[in-house]
DNA sequence: TGAACATATGAACAAGTGTTCATATGAGGT
DNA sequence: ACCTCATATGAACACTTGTTCATATGTTCA
């Protein structure tokens, strides 16, 4: 792997990009992943509200029970949803500091 | 559809969350799935130090130059990069003032 | 115009994803 | 213990996605 040969390029002022360590783009791909759905930002947007148990997600959204469970199942693998037991029903809230500001930062590009 | 029968869910504060445009959550995730690659965010992250041309991509992520070229096609056409001609290159760049901060508070995230 | 180079693109394929359906698990109340 | 309600989960399926391979397009320069 050499730095490229056409003078013009502006790579030619690097040695060597400092690489984004492999693992870490595909920790941060599987981060943006959670986001990559319509049904799990959706989910997400009705949590901003505060927390929500599983059916109930389900009926805002108009999904079946399951396609939610699961959805939420991803969702707090990768810990961006918690839960938490009262009775009979799961509440799931969220669970990540950095939703709302990326969330928005999205938000703002497609408004455009 | 109905507010939840559940009393102890928040739920039953609101009347009836205002749906996140079904439109709007479908164009957001096509928003992030352009960050859930992890060829793509290698790309947009040697993209960060300037623009480049597609080989001296391909040779820094020692990929082949079809595929980041499918890449980067994708990432022109939902304009996240843009490009320009310059003899025989085409040299890709950033064209997309969130991306930092998307990029940064997703990374943020990741260490933790 | 023709050869050489740089990039783009289409088809094909393997791998991954989201939903549905059926059913399992687990907690509460009788 | 049993029945019921709320949620979770596994298998199957259609659909999407990223890469490779082969080739097309387009630019430069002799």
């Amino acid at each position: 792997m050499e730095t490229c040969k056409v003078e013009s390029c502006k790579h030619t002022q690097f040695k060597r990009v400092d690489e984004l360590d492999v693992v870490e783009a595909e920790e941060l791909s599987i981060f943006f992943k959670m986001y990559a759905d319509a049904t799990r930002l959706k989910i997400l947007h009705v949590l901003f509200k505060g927390e929500m148990c599983v059916q109930c997600i389900a009926d805002e959204l108009d999904m079946s029970q399951s396609a939610i469970s699961h959805q939420l199942a991803i969702l707090k693998r990768n810990r961006i949803i918690k839960s938490r037991r009262d009775k009979k029903n799961m509440f799931y809230s969220l669970d990540d500091k950095h939703i709302e500001l990326i969330f928005n930062a999205a938000y703002e590009h497609i408004k455009e």
